[in-house]
Parts: structure tokens; C-alpha cells; sequence
DNA sequence: AGAACTGTACTATAGCAATAATACAGTTAA
DNA sequence: TTAACTGTATTATTGCTATAGTACAGTTCT
């Protein structure tokens, strides 16, 4: 069963898409694996305080996408191929390291101190 | 006058919000000053193609956080202190390192390969 | 003084995110 | 079989973002 005990909401972003983006990164990290079972709709929706529409569209869409498989009626499942877990991690890390570059050079920061941002700011 | 050339629409993000964002990004690398001017609501609206009154709406939204004053009739001007800089530059590293810290640390990287994807990423 | 700009205000409309409340049919396990 | 779950679908409502159009009063400069 996919655990949202790590869940932090971050407001500004659409829910749906936090939902999203939560669970890609369980499969980036190793976290996620095939065939791991999702908790129900009204389930995750009533843990997490928000309405189980919302959960569904992030459902849907991770469906859409190939990562989940829904049965009328069942629970719903994760599938995940090597080759989609590989995909999916570099899609994402391509994204974040590009928009931390983009940021933080456009604050006028210099290569050496975002390096040393990051070995100040990991331990926290 | 406050230069938009840089700038670059993103979609999901509220566009008043990223021009909140532009501006203070600009203020903390030093290239937007204390007394600068800044197009007029008209004049940016036009130019980054979106309506009037999402320009407005970051403006005033700058001037209620004192970084803009606004004269009805008259252009509108940054108003900026040494220390007002400093804040918005602290301000800002500490939230674009604390989330992108998260979501490496989320996606499973150890430090290492995060300082290597900013060496790689920096050139592009 | 007058033209061209400026900020500000207002109303109306559209789309999306999210909530709320149901409803129905399929699955699962006691 | 039946009770409790599951996914799925529908309708209505609220709030925010963004657009569109218009209006008015203050300023700047020739």
C-alpha cells in the first residue's frame, strides 16, 4: 500500500498535481514499486482533507499516463515497467535541475554559491 | 526603465504572480534599483500579451509589500533600501533552496549527485 | 491649453480548481 | 448471499485567474 505520510501541501499549486508529482517521485526514488496497491479514492481523500473528486483527477490522469490501472469496482494498482520507472526519474530530475538553474542564475548567483546552498541547506 | 526581455511565461502559475517573481528575482540580483521606473500597466500588458489588469494586479501587489510607489497619473517607481534588497534576497534563496533541497531528497539523489546535476545543468 | 499619456475603478464574462452531495454498478470477503 | 467496500458518473455551487470593455481623473510635456 502507497504511504502519504510524507504528503506536505504546498499551496498555490493545484492539488491534483501535488498528488501527482508526490507519487512520481516514490517511483524516481524507489519508494513506488509495481504492482503496489493505492489507497481508494475516499480513502486518500478523507487522510489527506480534500474532496475525493480531486483525488480522482490525479487518479485519472496517472491512469492516463500508464502508471495506474483501475478496475471498476477494485482496487487500483501501479504498473511499472523498468523502462518507465528509468523515464520517469530522468523526466523529473531534467525538470527540477533545470528550473533551479533557471532560478537561481537569475538572482545573480554564482555556480559556487548555489553549491554551497545545497550542502548548507541538505542538512535540515 | 525595468527591462521584461527575460521574462518567460510559464503556465500553471498565476502570470501576476510571476511577475511578482520577476521583479523581486531582478531586485535580488542587483539589476532592478532603488527610483527605477516601470512600464506603464498598458505599455506591459501589451507587451507580455496578457490583460491590463493582471499587470495591475502584481503591481499593487508590489506596492502593498513597499517595494513600488504608484501617484495616480504619474509613472510608477521602485522604492528600494539597502535592507528591503537584502530581505528579498534572503527571502528568496531560502525558498527556492529549502523546496528544491525537498524534492532532490524526495526523488531519492544523495548530496552528491544533486552538486554534480548543478555542475552539469549550470552550462546551458 | 491641449494631447497623450498615466493610475485607478467598475462591471461582465469565461474557465478551471475544488467542494458537496448523490447515485449506481462492480468486487471482495465474511 | 449480503454487507462493505471499490471505481465511476453526474449536477450544482463557490472562489480565483484572466479577459474585455469602458470610464474618469491626475500627470506630463509640447
Amino acid at each position: 500500500m502507497i504511504s502519504f505520510e510524507y504528503f506536505e501541501m504546498e499551496n498555490g499549486i493545484p492539488i491534483y498535481l501535488q498528488i501527482l508529482l508526490y507519487i512520481k517521485r516514490g517511483i524516481a526514488a524507489g519508494i513506488i514499486k509495481d504492482n503496489d496497491e493505492l489507497p481508494s479514492r475516499r480513502v486518500l481523500s478523507a487522510l489527506l482533507g480534500v474532496n475525493p473528486n480531486t483525488v480522482q483527477k490525479a487518479y485519472r490522469m496517472l491512469e492516463e499516463e500508464g502508471y495506474v490501472q483501475s478496475r471498476s469496482g477494485a482496487k487500483s494498482y501501479m504498473v511499472l515497467s523498468e523502462e518507465k520507472i528509468e523515464t520517469t526519474r530522468r523526466q523529473l530530475i531534467e525538470e527540477e535541475a533545470h528550473s533551479l538553474v533557471e532560478r537561481f542564475r537569475m538572482m545573480g548567483l554564482k555556480k559556487e554559491e548555489v553549491l554551497s546552498l545545497v550542502e548548507k541547506y541538505w542538512e535540515a
